[in-house]
DNA sequence: CTTGACCTTCCAGTCACCAGAAACTTCATA
DNA sequence: TATGAAGTTTCTGGTGACTGGAAGGTCAAG
């Protein structure tokens, strides 16, 4: 099938699906005789697991590494559990940062008047420290 | 005093202020003589409103506005207030994508062994849906 | 007089794409 | 059969918010 298929069926836009294989995230796939990429019912099924790893946060490396994995029929568990136990490690980081931006930022905004005043302490504090 | 010190002092990194400089999020400052820039005290004051703002999750665009807004004698709270709660819902969006990313992904690694052993419930998810 | 720490500009790379241009093929319709 | 729309190709360049590095100028200390 053409890309513009393969992209519907996965859920992955054509953009992203050439970007894939120019960063050789995936194999280039066969070439249709008039040049058209033509893409297998196998390689659709790979773009679904690639969306989906995206969609839980892994990077596109750690997609790599997934890919590598699922494809080695002799890899231990705790390999693919490693890679994602560091993807859970960075979002919990991010999390915290973000829930504290969060409680300073409402903190602030709860503290603004919000009206025509020009009082404000949002900008006091970035002023002030 | 040069680019080095107002770094030192503000806690924004030389070569990130050279960028707010071209990006125009700060005005190009004075020159000395030799060409090196020289800030002033209130340049070193306005990069640390910047670096905490930064540091608050405002993005750079907004922060742009917040400075606009801190210059403007004459605004009103309600303004800053507007940008304040902007800046909320981003964080707001993208904790709540984490979360759930993060519960998703836990519940995942939890039903994985991650032994020797190649079952493994993470692989099985991305690939099978 | 040289060493080393600054400073300058400019170019490139990061991450994960997306937008658009110019040229082609393919397919449906008039 | 012509035409026009939709799909495909490659290539370039942009996004956000920096960061790193190269090549060169400046300055104070030893």
């Amino acid at each position: 099938m053409n890309i513009g298929q393969a992209a519907e069926r996965s859920g992955v836009p054509s953009k992203t699906i050439r970007y894939y294989e120019d960063i050789g995230l995936i194999s280039r796939p066969v070439r249709a005789e008039n040049g058209y990429r033509d893409f297998s019912e196998a390689d659709v099924h790979m773009l679904r697991f690639i969306a989906r790893a995206r969609g839980l946060g892994f990077s596109v490396r750690e997609v790599g590494e997934l890919l590598a994995l699922y494809h080695d029929r002799s890899r231990a568990s705790s390999a693919v559990k490693a890679v994602a136990e560091q993807a859970i490690n960075r979002i919990d980081t991010k999390i915290g940062e973000l829930v504290s931006m969060r409680s300073t930022l409402s903190d602030l905004a709860e503290r603004c008047h919000g009206d025509q005043r020009p009082d404000c302490p949002i900008l006091d504090d970035l002023a002030g420290g």
